[in-house]
DNA sequence: CGGCGATGACGACCATCTACGACGTGGCGC
DNA sequence: GCGCCACGTCGTAGATGGTCGTCATCGCCG
């Protein structure tokens, strides 16, 4: 690897010299910053950015710490925090934290360890790692989930409401038993979407009963198991609200598994998109969360917080779509009051398009 | 931050016996190893990771350069990568190529400039990138794609025979007419399935002339205007092979959308799953790949390089597994010799399952 | 001729690792 | 029993590569 002092001897000055040439940090006579990029355009010269870390004692490194690569909901919103990182100037170093406290506690660690410029982190439950951080005065956003206890630059979307309107879409299609499959308690979006689920119950008059709520794991097994259970019951729901993508996929499996028409008898809306939503059949109705933005959002406000770290913290809140589609619109005998949408094929895959 | 030099003074050591306790190079004082595993304890100290890759001079990064984050296809197979590097103590930077040679050159540049200790690259055609990375003796895997003109590890599915088997089936199926539609041509694996379809219809003695081939981007709105090019053409086909996902999901949109039946009377097969693959009406048959182990074979090779960057380039290759869902089944009165499988529901979604 | 501004050279510094040297102790041989 | 040698352990210092503050010098202008 060739080193700033080659690159010198071989434009015949200083490295000092190079140095501020490649930085523009000072002028230098142009005809000597001329031979400076010639010669190390000669030598195919790149900065080692290790070093130059080291003497400015910080990195131009992000972690994102996600809670599982394998929903799209995340993998959507890397790329927006992508997007900004690599407008800024940063790069980004993602992380599967896995639903697990222990795998993120490594990531954690790792992101103190090699000093990173900043972490956007989607916590799995402890404010404790999120303290460290900024403990040890690492820029900090948090995103999708509301850390408790600590004051951080945040990034959600407005999970009650977002749980609310899909509920009381549910009851105005004429639903009568409408459960809810919600996440880990520990979880702030799981206990939100929760509160919204129930405030549209009480809103229509109806016992918010335990009986019709599971808590699973946002995974689509989580979302199977936690739909026959409810199946199983006395008085079997005939409804049901999933507060992710990958439980409301499990649900429909479990659904179609157990010979269980949808939208009718049936009826389900989830939470967050899925991609080719359009493409499943029935297509299914969905609370959709604007995931490209919630990531440009909080990379943003990261590149805010490492400009002025004393800054007092923000939070944002986006909003959230409901998406009406196939799968919670009963046939003309059951409708509700409130439902009156189309249910033609055309329509349905048009909206979808955009 | 704490240093390496606060632990030494309050264990009352030299920083040169902190260093050796925690890295466990050469033999100490059991006694004074104690004292100063307490000192770092008490400090809360943590190496800095930036001053260590100085020195020792790399880094426990690894780049993962793929070309598309939106592709499952790609998430799949980071996890793989991901999962290896973990134990093995590396982490792992993302980067997202987006099948822009600029966006993944500059990545490429990053990966020098951190001089990070391996790079698994899905390039979008340049050789030229993974030859400076070679060059800069950074150890390179390429992964899913093979890279023309450089002899590097490579992990790769063996793509011809795929095709071969797909279209085959398509043929089996009675489809008169079979398209394809395939990647760029710069990219290996569009090429190589691209000769899979053509060695299929050859052997089954029909021409396999270029106006049934389409030279797509592997993305979505691509193949849905490529399969819109192939309805308008004098003499439609009646059947197609999409050689990735994302396309395969285009191609069906545009059927949907200009009411054309699948399975009948047009049939489909695409290369490489898509999850819920099991809830889309049709169900789509596919060549599926095993992402996961794509991924940690090529991490494996890449822990292999990063110990003997003396060892002879190996390639491995990992098989595909058609899996004959409904889009290719058209009904009984179509059906040709080959075609003898089961289109109930309930078996369609427990093969999915697995 | 003096002063000021601009530019370049030099060296300290970031935090860690490690080669080398020094010191001490234990064992063996005379 | 004493001395020497060898080995084990620890500390000092230098190296890693780039950045930036300090100082000196040169040139130009007043």
């Amino acid at each position: 690897m060739t080193t700033i002092y080659d690159v010198a001897r071989r434009a015949g000055v200083s490295p000092a010299t190079v140095s501020r040439v490649l930085n523009g940090r000072a002028s230098v006579d142009p005809e000597m910053a001329a031979r400076v990029r010639q010669a190390a355009q000669d030598l195919d010269y790149r900065p080692n950015a290790v070093a130059r870390s080291l003497r400015r004692s910080r990195t131009s490194l992000w972690a994102v710490i996600i809670s599982d690569i394998g929903n799209p909901f995340f993998t959507s919103m890397v790329r927006g925090v992508e997007d900004v990182a690599q407008e800024a100037g940063f790069s980004v170093v993602l992380c599967n934290g896995d639903e697990d406290p222990e795998k993120e506690a490594r990531y954690v660690a790792a992101a103190l360890a090699e000093r990173m410029a900043g972490v956007i982190i989607s916590s799995s439950g402890r404010p404790a790692l999120i303290s460290r951080l900024v403990q040890a005065r690492i820029p900090v956003v948090a995103i999708d989930r509301q850390p408790r206890g600590v004051e951080v630059d945040t990034v959600l979307v407005d999970n009650t409401h977002g749980a609310e309107q899909a509920t009381a879409h549910l009851v105005g299609s004429g639903y009568r038993r409408i459960a809810c499959i919600t996440g880990p308690r520990r979880i702030s979006t799981a206990m939100q979407r929760l509160r919204g689920y129930q405030r549209a119950l009480k809103a229509s008059g109806r016992p918010a009963t335990e009986d019709l709520i599971r808590y699973a794991d946002f995974r689509e097994e989580g979302g199977y198991r936690a739909m026959a259970s409810l199946l199983e019951t006395a008085e079997p729901p005939d409804a049901v609200f999933a507060a992710n993508n990958l439980m409301t996929v499990g649900a429909v499996e479990c659904l179609v598994d157990n010979g269980i028409g949808v939208p009718d008898p049936f009826g389900i809306v989830g939470f967050d998109d899925i991609p080719w939503a359009h493409l499943v059949r029935p297509s299914l109705s969905t609370v959709a969360q604007p995931t490209y933005d919630l990531g440009r959002t909080a990379a943003t406000l990261l590149v805010e917080r490492i400009a002025d770290p004393a800054k007092a913290p923000s939070t944002v809140v986006l909003h959230t779509e409901l998406r009406v589609r196939e799968s919670s619109a009963p046939s003309a005998g059951r409708q509700g009051p409130a439902a009156g949408r189309t249910r033609s094929r055309g329509t349905a895959a048009g909206s979808l398009r955009s």
